[in-house]
DNA sequence: GTTGGAATGTCAACAAGGCTGACATAAGCT
DNA sequence: AGCTTATGTCAGCCTTGTTGACATTCCAAC
């Protein structure tokens, strides 16, 4: 008990919310709301025999239409073979077309057929709506909060493709 | 266009954090921060041969020390079999010790041995770093927020775990 | 022009970690 | 004695991550 604790040590300033007790209850609070957060579409995908990565598949080809798969690989941070699997389903389904590139051939360009948009839709809807509950609960104070938190937790690459997303958007 | 947006159907207060645009944001901002949350401990564990499902193990026998595996099974989410893979290399190991129950003898208690505990410091202080940087970076209101609308989000049961977790846990 | 490397995407095989179902064992409860 | 509960285990399946090998296409250097 010889040397304060970091979090007594400054008298002018609370930093009693960056204690590690506090800091762990955010990370179980991390934990137990992801669960949440991806209740509801794991439970429409389950009767399908789709999981929660054609989920992302589908999300991000709806937000980007047109995008390449090697895009679309930087954004979801899996190898190129995995999110392969995820979208030759869903090509063979017909939720997702794949164009070959004009100016590029290599490149095939991804797009969400009007199957898939309907699916699409299903799954936002149902998030959306938890996420609406959860904001309004909360308030928005609290949201701006939140989104504060979230972005500087993210890894640095990953931020900026968020802020992109985000501002080119609407 | 003949119906107003709900959002601007209430003059008095600003629900412009309800939009579907925000909603989406919001749900992105959560999808790319759990990477950064999981980011550490996952490169930590990398090396070992564990996984993300050994240190979420870890990190609640060390928040509840001498919890039955059926307790274990509730928090987590997962079912048995699943479970008891985990645990059972956790145990060859020698980082978790299992305990036949004192009163109920079908009861086995899990515990941390000394090199357990020393795997979930390193893995904790790595998670926590991170989000100590992100609380600092974002400030106490923020984290209040933070918190509040994670609450909001988790499903009914889970947030009764969580807050016994947190009321319980000093 | 040809050729060699880089970029892009596909196929095959394997591992982790979810799941269900069936069953065994031991212990508590009525 | 018989039912229920808690736990562990075996077998087999699915999703989704991985690496390795390979085909196609583009581009730049020669």
């Amino acid at each position: 008990m010889a040397e304060p604790r970091s979090a007594a040590s400054y008298s002018g300033e609370s930093l009693l919310y960056l204690t590690d007790e506090q800091l762990r209850q955010g990370i179980e609070a991390m934990f137990f709301a992801y669960r949440g957060f991806t209740a509801d579409p794991d439970r429409i995908l389950s009767d399908r025999s789709y999981g929660r990565a054609h989920h992302r598949a589908i999300h991000f080809i709806n937000r980007a239409p047109g995008t390449t798969v090697n895009n679309l690989l930087a954004i979801l941070g899996v190898t190129k073979q995995s999110l392969n699997r995820v979208l030759r389903t869903l090509i063979e389904d017909g939720l997702v077309e794949s164009r070959v590139g004009q100016s590029d051939k290599r490149e095939r360009h991804l797009f969400l057929t009007d199957k898939g948009a309907a699916l699409e839709g299903r799954l936002s809807d149902a998030q959306r709506a938890r996420m609406r509950a959860a904001y309004r609960a909360a308030g928005p104070e609290a949201v701006a909060g939140f989104r504060q938190v979230l972005e500087a937790m993210m890894e640095a690459d990953l931020r900026r493709t968020y802020v992109r997303l985000r501002d080119g958007g609407q």
